[in-house]
DNA sequence: CCACGGTGTACAAACGAACA
DNA sequence: TGTTCGTTTGTACACCGTGG
C-alpha cells in the first residue's frame, strides 16, 4: 500500500494565545482550547482577529502541550489556543480523505504521546509528527474506512446520551414524588439530617498506600459531584478489628465529602456495594437510622436545592473550603414517609442497574472501536 | 517563529493542633 | 489517647511566553 509522510500532506501551524471575549459579544468566532477536541460542553468565543490561527472544518486539529498532549480533533471550527496546533491540507495532488488521515492519527495518539519530548511538560514532537508514516488506501477504500469508524461512534455517543438520559430521569422521580425541596408544598415535616441518623464518623486518617493493604479505601475522588460512588483508582489501607469497625463503609452507608475546594464540598453519595470498604479521614460516614432511606438523603443533597445549600454553608479559608459534622447534621431537610422514601430507593436501584447495563456495553463499544481502529489501519 | 521550560491553579492528600 | 476538622502540602494539568 502506498504510504506517504504527514509532512507530505499537512502544513502545521501551532496555535497562538487568544483573548476570549463574552458569549454574547458581536462578530465573534469560536475559540478551540484541548477541552474542545473531546467535548462542546463548554463554547468560548474570541474576535475574529486575523492574528489568529484558524482551523476550519476540513483540518486537523492536534493537542501540543501537556498530559493529552496527542488528542486529536477534527470537523471543528474556529481560532485555536497556544496548546494546539493545526494541520492544513497542502496543495498537491495526493489523493486522500482529511477525515480518514484525522482518524488514523486518533489511532496514533498513544505513540505520539509516548514521543513527546520536553522535560517536565510533554510537548508534541514536530519531527516525529511530521514523519509519522500514513497508509493510503484507494480513495474508496478510505471513505469506507471513515463511514465505519463514524457509525462505531455514533453508536458510542447514543450510549453516553442514554446514560445521561438516566441521570436526568433520577432528577425527575425525585421531584415527582417529593416535590420541590425548596418549595415543599407537599408539605412533609420539616426535620434535620441529624435526626435521621444513628450515627456520624469520620474516616481514617491513616496513610494509604497505592498496592497493599487488606481493605480498599475510598477518597474524596471516589464521590462524583452528581452523587456516585466510583471504584477507579483505589488505594488500600491495613485495618485491625476494631478500626475495621469504625472505619469501614457497609452497603447503604451514606458518604459525604467534608473538605474540598468551594463548589466539590459536600460531594455526597450512597455505598452501593455488598464487600465493605474502607474511607478517608475528610470523608464523613452516616449511618441512616428507621427515619429515613440513605438514598433519599443523598438524592436531597444532590438536587439542585441541596447543592445551593451546601454551596452556602461552606466555609471558604485560603481555598480549602470545610463542612463539618455538625453543620452536616443541622441542614434542613424534609421527610416523607420511610415507606416512601423506600419506594424511591427502589426505583433508583433498578435505574442503576440498568444504568451498569448500559455503561458495560459502553466500555465494550469503546473497546471494540479500539480494536477496530488497530485493525483498520494495520491494513 | 516555535520548541521547550515554566507558571498558576484546582483538586486531592496528608498533617497536626485542638478538643473530648 | 483517640477523634475532629481546619490548614498545609503535594500533584497534575492547562496554558504561557521567551530565547534561540
Amino acid at each position: 500500500m502506498k504510504e506517504l509522510k504527514i509532512q507530505d500532506l499537512f502544513q502545521i501551524s501551532k496555535g497562538k494565545k487568544v483573548e476570549q471575549i463574552a458569549n454574547d459579544s458581536k462578530d465573534k468566532i469560536r475559540y478551540i482550547q484541548i477541552e474542545d477536541l473531546r467535548n462542546n460542553e463548554t463554547i468560548k468565543y474570541c474576535k475574529n482577529d486575523n492574528k489568529y490561527i484558524y482551523a476550519s472544518k476540513d483540518d486537523i486539529i492536534i493537542a501540543w502541550d501537556g498530559a493529552n498532549a496527542g488528542t486529536i480533533g477534527y470537523n471543528i471550527e474556529g481560532a485555536i489556543g497556544s496548546t494546539l496546533a493545526v494541520l492544513k491540507r497542502k496543495n498537491n495532488d495526493f489523493a486522500f480523505n482529511t477525515a480518514y488521515v484525522a482518524k488514523f492519527m486518533q489511532s496514533k495518539t498513544r505513540f505520539l504521546r509516548d514521543n513527546c519530548t520536553g522535560a517536565t511538560i510533554p510537548h508534541i514532537s514536530r519531527k516525529v509528527l511530521e514523519n509519522l508514516n500514513v497508509p493510503l488506501p484507494s480513495m474508496d477504500v478510505q471513505n469506507k474506512i471513515v463511514i465505519l469508524l463514524d457509525k462505531v461512534q455514533s453508536l458510542i455517543d447514543k450510549r453516553k446520551a442514554q446514560i445521561a438520559a438516566l441521570s436526568d430521569l433520577t432528577h425527575s422521580v425525585f421531584l415527582e414524588m417529593f416535590g420541590d425541596p425548596h418549595l415543599n408544598n407537599k408539605n412533609w415535616p420539616i426535620v434535620k439530617i441529624g435526626d435521621l441518623t444513628i450515627k456520624s464518623q469520620y474516616g481514617t486518617s491513616k496513610k494509604a498506600s497505592e498496592f497493599t493493604g487488606k481493605y480498599p479505601i475510598l477518597r474524596m475522588n471516589n464521590i462524583s459531584y452528581d452523587g456516585r460512588v466510583s471504584m477507579e483508582d483505589l488505594k488500600y489501607i491495613d485495618l485491625d478489628e476494631k478500626e475495621a469497625k469504625k472505619y469501614l463503609v457497609h452497603k447503604g452507608d451514606l458518604l459525604f465529602n467534608r473538605t474540598n475546594s468551594k463548589e466539590l464540598v459536600g460531594k455526597t453519595a450512597v455505598y452501593p456495594y455488598d464487600e465493605p470498604v474502607a474511607f478517608a479521614g475528610y470523608l464523613i460516614k452516616l449511618i441512616p437510622n428507621d427515619k429515613a432511606n440513605s438514598v433519599f438523603i443523598s438524592a436531597y443533597l444532590n438536587s439542585l436545592y441541596g447543592k445551593k445549600v451546601l454551596l452556602n454553608m461552606a466555609k471558604n479559608i485560603v481555598g480549602m473550603a470545610n463542612i463539618n459534622a455538625e453543620e452536616l447534621k443541622s441542614i434542613n431537610i424534609y421527610l416523607p414517609p420511610i415507606e416512601l422514601q423506600n419506594e424511591f430507593a427502589n426505583i433508583i436501584e433498578n435505574i442503576e442497574e440498568k444504568r451498569n447495563i448500559l455503561n458495560q456495553s459502553l466500555i465494550q463499544l469503546e473497546n471494540n472501536f479500539q480494536s477496530l481502529m488497530q485493525r483498520v489501519f494495520r491494513g
